[in-house]
DNA sequence: CCTTGTTTAGCACGATCGTTCGTGCTAAAC
DNA sequence: GTTTAGCACGAACGATCGTGCTAAACAAGG
């Protein structure tokens, strides 16, 4: 293994990537320095150096999850155009980003909120619930445009929305997993589209793919 | 301790009653047998014999915290008239259920569904699986006695409806416990009511509450 | 060549994990 | 009164957990 100085950004990279991967399969907890370790081929105390313990480990594997979320989901789906198609495309992007396998255990982000939802504040708690509200705000945010462009009717109440077409969302990425049936991502697109139309007007339905 | 013989059965529900409790925030993973030992003021080798591994500890869990799932969304909403009430009732009930912490991690097939959708089929994993799939079942079979009542419109494609209604009442568990806000009951609720609506015949309209 | 700072390895620690074993006690069966 | 079965105990096993401490390998700057 390559040890150079400077390297060391490289290393944390590779780490993170794996504790990133790992995590969306056993959850944060389940993370072992030991077996990453072991499947990096360095050392548990080398690897255990570069953040000191094990929260801050977790920490920045959500940061670079983070990272990986925008990358596959956002900066894809922001290409669209403001309105309707935008929040379309916000939902088929993580759709994509589940059904593509970004994390080999389905949506980081889900898997994390399931397993740290019910336990006591934390920094690690904190930290997942700030990236959940982030991403449930860029929907609404989504919504409230499509609105201010009479792509959505002004009596559509946008949070309300962003939360049904969440729940369609995360509900795909559970049963996808536990069933092994993809058919789910069609049946929460499905959804998406009907709540879409529902609160479109007639210029949104028209402008829908 | 009580040591008497017949004991050995209400030591076994005492164990699985903490043991179903405990799972539904640290997950059925993180369930460890000396804690729950020493939460019940007993041995830890005392509390393993009852069950001879940790896996067949975690099925007779599943099995426990099944009971009380029965006991406490199934039966309750059983009660209402066949047809659309008794859907909006199932609905309900599951959200009282959540919100009254029978389990004080929230729904526990909710937990151990994100906690083993992702991982490799085994015995757990597959009785987890079944326990979802039932719950399905039964919501999607009370949309079909709705529709056979003519309270659903012949076009509402049940399978959808209750996948869309299961979202709303999971996302709710998720939401509600990470952000420590109860409003998500009634984001629910006033989901379950637009898919209700939206899906039922002039007479379904009128026999909802 | 020597120093300096960064990065990784080696080794050991206390704690906890699931599991096994032998034992003791009590009530029931004979 | 003796035997059997049920139930729980305490001690110990090997493995793995997160976490320290120390030293070696390395690249760069003087």
């Amino acid at each position: 293994m390559t040890r150079n100085p400077g390297m060391g950004a490289a290393t944390r990279d590779t780490i993170l990537r794996l504790a990133a991967d790992q995590a969306s399969v056993e959850g944060l907890g389940g993370l072992s320095i030991g077996q990453l370790a072991t499947q990096l081929g360095m050392s548990k105390s080398g690897l255990f150096a570069h953040f000191g313990s094990k929260e801050r480990l977790q920490l920045a594997t959500i940061e670079d999850a983070r990272r990986r979320y925008v990358e596959a989901v956002l900066v894809p789906a922001l290409r669209a155009p403001r309105g309707i198609r935008r929040l379309d495309a916000l939902c088929d992007s993580f759709l994509s980003y589940v059904e593509r396998a970004v994390f080999p255990g389905g949506c980081f982000f889900a898997a994390a909120m399931a397993e740290f939802g019910g336990k006591e504040p934390g920094p690690v708690r904190d930290k997942i619930a700030d990236c959940q509200r982030q991403w449930t705000a860029t929907l609404q945010r989504a919504a409230d445009a499509a609105r201010d462009c009479a792509e959505l009717m002004d009596a559509c109440e946008t949070e309300q929305l962003a939360f049904e077409l969440e729940a369609a969302l995360l509900s795909a990425n559970w049963y996808v997993r536990l069933y092994d049936d993809p058919s789910y991502f069609d049946r929460a697109r499905h959804a998406v589209r009907s709540l879409l139309e529902a609160g479109s007007t007639p210029t949104g339905r028209q402008a829908l793919p």
